[in-house]
DNA sequence: GCGACTTTGTGCCCGCGTTCACAAGCAGCT
DNA sequence: AGCTGCTTGTGAACGCGGGCACAAAGTCGC
C-alpha cells in the first residue's frame, strides 16, 4: 500500500522532518490543548491505514455479535502481528482490559472517532466513466459510509443523469456545488490530461483532500493532501516481482502450490522471501 | 503536463549490458549468476514504485522529443527529491553521464527491463462489475500495456459477452483458461464475499501475483504476492487528515488557497506541513 | 483475600529507507 | 593539456516503523 502505496506502499508515509521529530515517546507537554490533537497528530500514516483495516474487521465482528476480542485474535483476522496491532491501538488510547482483551463496540467507536468518521465526510467524484460509476456506487461499505454527494463530468450526455442516485453536474460547477454541499474529499477519476485542471478547480472550491486515480503527478498547494491510486504502477510492481522470480528461480515450483497460508501483507507490500 | 501516449508500439530491443551488472560497491559474490538477479532482488519496494512513475514521465518526455534529462529536471517532474531519484536509478545501474544527465531512451529501456515489461504480462480480471469494466478497458496506457487476456464472472448474463474485446468466462474456468493463456497477474474486483474463493482458484491456476480490490484480507501461500488497493481505506485515511486539521486549526485558512505549488508526493502520501 | 494466569501497553533495539553532502568523472572551453 | 563547471553516484548519518520481550494490571479460582 497497497499501498504505496497503495499504501505502501505501501511503502508509505513521509512528513516534514522538522516537527514530528518529537512524537511518540516524548511526553510532549501538550502545550495548549486537549492532548487529543497532539496524539492524533502523532499517529504514523502506516498505522492509520491499518486502523482502517481493523475497523472493518471489527465491524464485521460486531455484526456477528462478538462482544470482545483479544489482540491475538484481531491481529490474525487483520493479517498483522499482534504486537504491531497493540501498538497501533495504543496510539488512540488505552481501551483494553489486561487479561481480557478489547470490547469490540468500544474499539469501533474509538477508531471511528480518530479517523474522523463521526462527522460524515462529503465526497465528490469527478469523471464519470467506468471507474467513476464504480466509485459513485461504492457508497455503502462496512461501518459508516462516505456519502458521495456530488458527481461531475464534461460529457453533455451525462448532465443531470442520476448515477447512484446523484445527478451529474458539469465540472465548471465544481466550485459552487462543492461549496454548497460542503465537500471535504474530492476523487479524481478523469483521463490524465484533465486531471490537473480538475484538481485546480477542486482546490479552488476549498477541497483539501484529494484521492487521485489519474496517472499524473498533481501540483497542489502545500495545504492540500493528495493520495494517489495508480493502477499502472501497481501492475508494474507486480510485473517486477514476476520478472524477479522468473530470473531468480528459472526452474523450481513446478509443484502445485500447496496451501501454506501465509498472510497477506496489510500494506500491500510484497512478501519477500 | 500533458502526456497520454497511446500506441507507441515501437519494438525496442533490450539487452542487459552484462558488464556493469555486478560491480559497483556490493562485494556480494554473485554466486552462480549474472548478478542482475541479485541486484533486482535488492531494489527496495518503494523504489520500484517510484521507478514506475519515472518510467511514465520519461515516456512522455520521449514522445515530446526530449533527448536527455538531468536528475533535477526529472525529479521535479516526478515529484520527488533529486537525491532520491538518483539513488533509485543507481539501483538499476549507472546509465548517466556526469556533468550532463541521462539519455531518455536509455533510461526508458532500462527501467522497462528491470520492471519486467519486456516480456508482456498477461492479466486476468475477475469480477466484471463497474470496476471490472474499468480495468478491462485499461489496456493501453503510457508505455507498453498490460494486455488483459481473460475476464471472469459468475453472472450468467455476462457469459461470452465481450468486454473490451474479450469474452467473459465463468470463474469455474479460471484454472484452465489462465493456464492456457499463461496469465501471470490476476486482478480481483469481485464483491468481498467472493474474493477468497476467487483468489484460491487463481492460485490453483498458478497465478503468483494478485492485485486485490476487494476489502478483504486474503489468505495465500507464501509463494504468492498480493497487493491490495482499498478504496475505503484510502478515503478513511483522507478523512483522518480532514479531522486532524479540523481539530488542530479550527479557524485558520480562511484565505483562498493561493497556489504555492508544492509537489504531490509520489508515494501517495500527503504533504504535511 | 491471595495467588496464578492471561493479556495489555510499551521501552528498547534493529534494520530499512530517506536525506545530506561530497568525491568522482565527464564535457567544453581556453 | 589543463582548468572550470556541472551532474552523477554513493558513503554515511539519521529517523521512522516494526518486532521482541517484559513489566504492569486486571481477572478468575480457590
Amino acid at each position: 500500500m497497497a499501498q504505496r502505496g497503495q499504501s505502501d506502499a505501501a511503502g508509505r508515509s513521509r512528513r516534514a522532518p522538522a516537527e514530528n521529530a518529537a512524537e511518540i515517546t516524548t511526553p510532549m507537554p501538550a502545550i495548549g490543548g486537549n492532548g487529543l490533537r497532539d496524539r492524533a497528530r502523532a499517529i504514523p500514516e502506516a498505522a492509520v491505514a491499518r486502523l482502517a483495516v481493523y475497523l472493518r474487521v471489527l465491524s464485521g465482528m460486531r455484526e456477528q455479535g462478538v462482544g470482545s476480542v483479544s489482540s491475538e485474535e484481531l491481529s490474525v483476522a487483520a493479517g498483522v502481528n499482534s504486537a504491531k496491532l497493540r501498538k497501533d491501538l495504543s496510539y488512540i488510547g488505552s481501551y483494553g482490559t489486561r487479561g481480557v482483551g478489547y470490547e469490540v463496540e468500544v474499539l469501533v467507536d474509538q477508531i471511528e472517532r480518530v479517523l474522523g468518521l463521526t462527522r460524515e465526510q462529503s465526497v465528490a467524484v469527478v469523471g464519470i466513466g467506468n471507474l467513476g460509476h464504480a466509485l459513485a456506487n461504492y457508497g455503502g461499505f462496512p461501518g459508516r459510509g462516505f456519502p458521495v454527494t456530488a458527481l461531475f463530468d464534461v460529457d453533455p450526455d451525462l448532465m443531470g443523469v442520476p448515477v447512484g442516485g446523484i445527478p451529474v453536474a458539469h465540472i465548471d460547477d465544481i466550485p459552487s456545488v462543492c461549496a454548497a454541499r460542503e465537500v471535504t474529499i474530492g476523487v479524481i477519476a478523469t483521463p490524465p490530461p484533465a486531471a490537473q485542471a480538475v484538481c485546480d478547480r477542486l482546490v479552488e472550491a476549498g477541497v483539501e483532500c484529494i484521492l487521485n486515480f489519474a496517472p499524473v503527478v498533481l501540483q497542489v498547494p502545500e495545504t492540500v493532501e493528495v493520495r494517489k491510486v495508480d493502477l499502472a504502477v501497481e501492475l508494474q510492481i507486480l510485473s517486477f516481482h514476476v520478472a524477479r522470480r522468473a530470473d531468480h528461480a528459472p526452474a523450481e515450483d513446478a509443484t502445485p502450490a500447496q496451501r501454506v497460508n501465509g498472510v497477506a501483507n496489510p500494506n500491500g507490500v510484497a512478501v519477500r522471501r
